[in-house]
RNA sequence: GUGGCUAUAGUUUAGUGGUAAAACUGUGGUUUGUGGUACCGCUAUCGAGAGUUCGAUUCUCUCUAGCCACCCCA
């Protein structure tokens, strides 16, 4: 109690001192928002985040170089939505994998359907593939896609529980080279960007292959048994593959002598594989073979492969990206038999991996510098002002204004900040006259401008090619 | 999901058992039509709830969130 009473009084003080230098506005404003104190505020769930506007010098370069990349290697835009048949994912993933057993989002609709919010988009890229019968489509089929995708993950800095991805799949070509395409995207991707990254790549094999090595890895295993560490030994029972993930020292020697896979695969498999690497050694992208590189999904054949930050200090989370072949999944998912190979990019952790670097090395993301700042003077001057600012886009230039501020100090202020090289003023007797002001922010030299050559004059200015003389 | 650390203005940080400081940002102003400086205002129920206490932002507990490692993955 005591404690309110004073903070009244406080204010009522405060109040009074204000209002008498100034006018009745700075209360008038003042009162809302102190009723509003006592309101309750939301917060985001767990995991989740906002992407904001200060962070667009990130999504929007992404997302365009993303869409630029598809066009280029022709890649058709797939938008599939967030919920999706829980099965879909269980047969596609597979059960036994965490994505499926422990971090899908799952509820059951109101008519009792069993639904899920999308995990990932390779399974749904398969089924749009199946049901729009695209293998009636001239081959190979290529899709892209981006968006949202959702695991309940324990959050971290990079890993939340709605994140987003960018993907490209192409289906019904079997050859490396559709391996090796998908890796340049990858590759450009980050290039375009200005972050350097490394490849990590390693072949499955066949599902045949595959457990031939994994007796060979678990006979292996079994003679070390008693150096492993505990959760190695879980492993050995139920996912043999993952013991090649083991972080624990005592297991490192013992990894580093396991057999490799690829001394297990056909002469077909080797052969695809190689064929990868030499495209990969053709484009000049350099590869780290990492014969423990497994993938936590159930689906993959052939060629798998990981993206990492060149730089190792720079996160945590350092694995932007991943795929893979998967030649068998379309049939099992009940498609025709069509070879596939797909890829995907975590959005959030590029950007974290961006800034990071960006900032170790004193970079800054490319921004389209502003031309001119339109500063304005009065109500009809604001008029006015609205309807230049309106014919300066048409007439393409980038401009800046803020019809908020009335004072030109404050208006200049920001044309200063945004270091634009010069500022459009209109004032009452601009308005009057028909004209505006040009002022040359650098030199302060101002030039009085007739309102409709505007557009010429500062193209001129801008040294932009005027297409109207 | 397991373990650990953290939680003070929009941001980054001080600080104290007696309700809080600074920088930056934002905003308004220093003759109401001119910027890059300078100066002066304004902006915090000290994450939420409970407990101990005359009194807690400061101590204890619970919760929540973030971060780190594991797990897993993007």
């Amino acid at each position: 109690m005591p404690k309110k009473e004073k903070k009244i009084q406080i204010k009522k003080v405060e109040v009074k001192k204000i209002v008498k230098p100034v006018k009745g506005k700075i209360s008038k404003e003042k009162d809302p928002q102190a009723s509003e104190r006592g309101k309750k505020t939301f917060n985001l769930l767990r995991g989740m985040h906002d992407v904001l506007p200060k962070d667009e010098k990130y999504w929007k370069p992404m997302y365009q170089v993303a869409s630029d990349l598809a066009a280029h290697f022709q890649f058709g835009r797939l938008e599939t939505p967030i919920l999706e048949e829980i099965g879909l994912f269980v047969r596609s993933i597979g059960k036994g994998t965490d994505v499926v057993d422990k971090e899908m989002y799952t509820f059951e609709d109101k008519d009792g359907t069993k639904v899920c919010m999308r995990p990932e988009l390779t399974a749904a890229a398969v089924r749009a593939f199946i049901m729009h019968g695209m293998w009636n489509m001239p081959q190979p089929v290529k899709l892209w896609y981006w968006g949202p995708m959702f695991r309940h993950d324990r959050p971290q800095a990079g890993r939340y529980r709605q994140f987003h991805q960018v993907g490209y799949e192409t289906f019904g070509h079997a050859d490396p080279s559709a391996d090796a395409e998908l890796i340049l995207v990858a590759f450009n991707f980050y290039k375009d960007l200005g972050l350097p990254i490394e490849i990590h790549i390693n072949s499955l094999g066949t599902p045949a292959e595959r457990t031939n090595y994994k007796v060979e890895l678990v006979n292996y295993y079994r003679s070390k048994r008693s150096y492993l560490c505990e959760e190695c030994r879980n492993r050995l029972v139920k996912n043999p593959m993952r013991l090649l993930d083991c972080k624990e020292e005592r297991c490192q020697g013992i990894k580093e002598e396991a057999p490799q896979i690829i001394n297990w695969l056909g002469a077909e498999s080797k052969n695809h594989f190689m064929k990868v690497l030499e495209y990969l050694d053709e484009l000049g992208i350099p590869y780290q073979l990492d014969s423990t590189l497994v993938r936590g999904l159930n689906y993959y054949t052939h060629t798998v492969f990981e993206i990492y930050v060149a730089d190792a200090e720079i996160s945590a989370q350092n694995a932007l990206g991943a795929g893979g072949r998967y030649d068998l999944l379309v049939e099992e998912m009940g498609g025709r038999p069509t070879p596939a190979v797909g890829m995907a990019l975590g959005l959030e952790r590029s950007v974290l991996a961006l800034k990071q670097y960006n900032e170790k090395h004193n970079r800054e993301m490319p921004k389209v510098p502003t031309e001119a700042f339109v500063a304005q003077l009065g109500e009809e001057a604001r008029r006015i002002t609205l309807k230049v600012i309106d014919e300066l886009r048409f007439g393409g230039i980038k401009i800046a204004f803020n019809l908020c501020k009335t004072s030109l100090k404050a208006q200049l202020e920001l044309a200063d900040n945004l270091k634009v090289p010069f500022a459009v003023i209109i004032g009452q007797k601009e308005v009057q006259d028909g004209t505006a002001i040009i002022r040359d922010m650098e030199s302060g030299i101002q030039e009085i401008v007739d309102q409709k050559k505007l557009i010429p004059v500062l193209k001129r200015k801008l040294g932009k090619f005027d297409d109207k003389r």
